[in-house]
DNA sequence: ACAGCGGGGATGGTATAGAAGGCCAGAAGG
DNA sequence: CCTTCTGGCCTTCTATACCATCCCCGCTGT
């Protein structure tokens, strides 16, 4: 049992320094975040400690931390939960999305600097490239490469940090979606039509195919039709 | 010193079990937000514990949910210093609240109940008569109750924490805001036709007019003229 | 069957100690 | 005089021990 935690931290420990409060919180999410923990488990705070080797006080300091990210559920005296998510959790990370990508988008419009777009367009060809050769975890990878590129241009960081925290959140959704047919090509086109909006510096354009984009998103993982990108997705 | 600890423990404590780790939280934010900590100012463990006659496990523990909100920054090995805000903070915090309280205002057109619609109006009205009467304490407190309805309308959870963090943040700032001649009349139809447009189940209009709501709050607190209700808003 | 009791277990908080790294003044050397 | 290095101090970071409090669960006695 030690080993496997060792390994772990170890494994994020190269590099810079990290204290081990933060290699659990990231572990620990990580480990939320996958599923990797039941929704509703209980989380005790000796019995991660033993797991992975290390004292109680690092483990409460990263359960503090997952408290206020609200992946886990506080009961006084009783200890922490587990917060999972439900499918209504998911669609409100969705809407919300929908708003933010489109206000990034707007932004990255009017702010982005020139060399920012190229790099943009860059990436698009990338993830295009890798797409058409059947290389999916390659074009996903890019993929999260270009809206991180995206999310920075808008020069807002909290912004940046609200919908970084939310690509975390529903990352396994990306997979569900990317698997609906015809899905990919769709991706392909909303993301060449923002990058043609931001380009042109139109910012209603950049806000309004962002918007699209992450309603398709949304649609392609509950199932329901999508819109088309002419349409006006209302 | 320990006396002015245990009068606010004492006065938090008032009703439901709360840790001391919780007060402590809620203690150093108030001071952060409300500017009683100078930015940059470096928060100490030892002292902090020794000031409010605690241990440092639970001033610890604050401190790291203090971290995540991103209210104080952390340097391994050197403490916490405190975040301050600076004018693009509070520009940032307002771009992402425009679009975020444009989805609230379309969502509550969308899913409030017409008894939520009926009690929106009631506290408008509350509201202007308060203003009129030159209470504007209490018109603030009302309106604060506004936007909470508002918020919890779109019945989206994260939106609604969303919204109400931001709340705090610029709590400070809406009372600059109102100095301003005249954008005491002008909140009063802004929130008018957010009603009105709520009522008729108008969607976008709805997210319209409370773009432009935040957007005039913005200028208004930059200074900036303001755009009529009317125009466009781009 | 059930109400009350009691013990085990977990959290919440205190206290302490030692390792590790940052900071800074002052010595050493050019 | 300026640079560099060193050593001590300070703080964090982690570990550890301990205890109070409270929750939970099962036992027991009626």
């Amino acid at each position: 049992m030690q080993t496997s935690v060792e390994a772990h931290i170890n494994l994020l420990r190269r590099g810079d320094y990290k204290t081990i409060r933060q290699l659990l919180f990231a572990h620990l999410r990580h480990l939320i975040l996958t599923r990797k923990f039941e929704t509703g488990q209980k989380l005790v705070e000796e019995e991660l400690a033993e797991q992975f080797g290390v004292s109680r006080t690092p483990v409460r300091e990263a359960i503090r931390k997952l408290e206020i990210e609200g992946l886990v559920e506080y009961q006084p005296r009783r200890g922490v939960i587990v917060t999972g998510f439900s499918a209504e959790d998911v669609d409100e990370i969705y809407a919300a999305r929908e708003v933010l990508e489109g206000l990034a988008a707007r932004l990255a419009a009017q702010r982005g600097t020139d060399e920012e777009i190229a790099e943009l367009g860059r990436r698009l060809e990338q993830m295009n490239r890798a797409s058409s050769a059947g290389d999916f975890e390659r074009s996903a990878s890019i993929h999260t490469r270009f809206d991180d590129l995206l999310y920075r241009m808008g020069r807002n960081r909290r912004l940046f940090d609200m919908l970084s925290q939310f690509s975390e959140y529903i990352e396994h959704c990306k997979l569900v979606s990317l698997e609906r047919p015809g899905r990919a090509d769709e991706i392909r086109g909303e993301h060449e039509a923002m990058h043609r909006a931001i380009a042109a510096r139109d910012a209603d354009a950049a806000e309004r195919v962002a918007r699209l984009h992450v309603t398709n998103a949304r649609r392609a993982f509950f199932g329901q039709d999508r819109l088309p990108l002419g349409g006006q997705g209302r």
